[in-house]
DNA sequence: CCTTGACCTTCCAGCCACTGGAAGGATTAG
DNA sequence: CTAATCCTTCCAGTGGCTGGAAGGTCAAGG
């Protein structure tokens, strides 16, 4: 399997593919005689992983370690458990920070005429701080 | 007013500070003999504007923009409203997203045991799909 | 056989918004 | 005089790709 199917099956682009062989993610791939990569099912099954792991947020050296995790059969479920739960937590936090943002600049916009006047809350909030901003 | 000072009473580092005068996103600063950057209190009013914007998650360039509004005395704050309505909802897509992925996390690692032993629900449903991850 | 187009390869540059650090000059306090 | 703390410029690195150039390979159609 060509670089593009493994790509079209795992849901990497062909790009990542190749970043992470580089980055060593992923092990070098076989190459055919033309020098093109090939890919096993097993692979891509291991692509699909890591395209898993970085859609529930996990950024490239956690996913290197969940597939660390994933090969070794002597692991420790509580590892990848506790993966998951310190990212759950800082999804949290950012979704906090997130949420403190909005509702400052829901605040804001609720202050201000938004008409063709050049008289704006928003803006003396953000130049004053008056609006907690 | 050397740089450090006006670092202290903006909110930005020295360093960002420097970044953006070298972007244009604040004008260069006045030199004293010995080549220091000296600033006004008004240039620190602008940089204190910009601190605000960034803390509400405006990227740079929207920073330009409503810096560019808060300077110009013939703008309509129908413009800054408009960012600031843009920006929340690009903030609310922003946390939905993160809800998702919570509550993925949240899940897996709800079926998961988490002890000493090898079986851990979380590396299956990332290795198969299985969990919705 | 030739061309076209879709693959594939490598390598380099750029994105964002800084941050760190090196190398060197200026200022201040003791 | 020295030490500490400023300041300057410049270069490199971060994360996680993405785009593009320059060139090799392959399958189908004329």
């Amino acid at each position: 399997m060509n670089i593009s199917e493994a790509a079209r099956r795992s849901g990497l682009s062909s790009k990542t593919i190749r970043y992470y062989e580089e980055i060593g993610l992923v092990a070098p791939a076989a190459r055919a005689d033309n020098g093109y990569r090939q890919y096993s099912k097993a692979q891509v099954e291991e692509m699909q992983f890591l395209a898993r792991a970085r859609n529930v947020g996990f950024d490239l050296e956690e996913c290197r370690q969940l597939l660390g995790l994933h090969r070794d059969h002597h692991r420790q479920s509580r590892h990848a458990r506790q993966l998951v739960l310190e990212k759950s937590a800082d999804l949290q936090r950012r979704i906090d920070e997130l949420e403190a943002m909005k509702t400052t600049l829901q605040a804001m916009a609720g202050r201000c005429r938004g008409d063709e006047g050049p008289e704006c809350a928003i803006l003396d909030d953000l130049a004053t701080g008056g609006g907690k901003a």
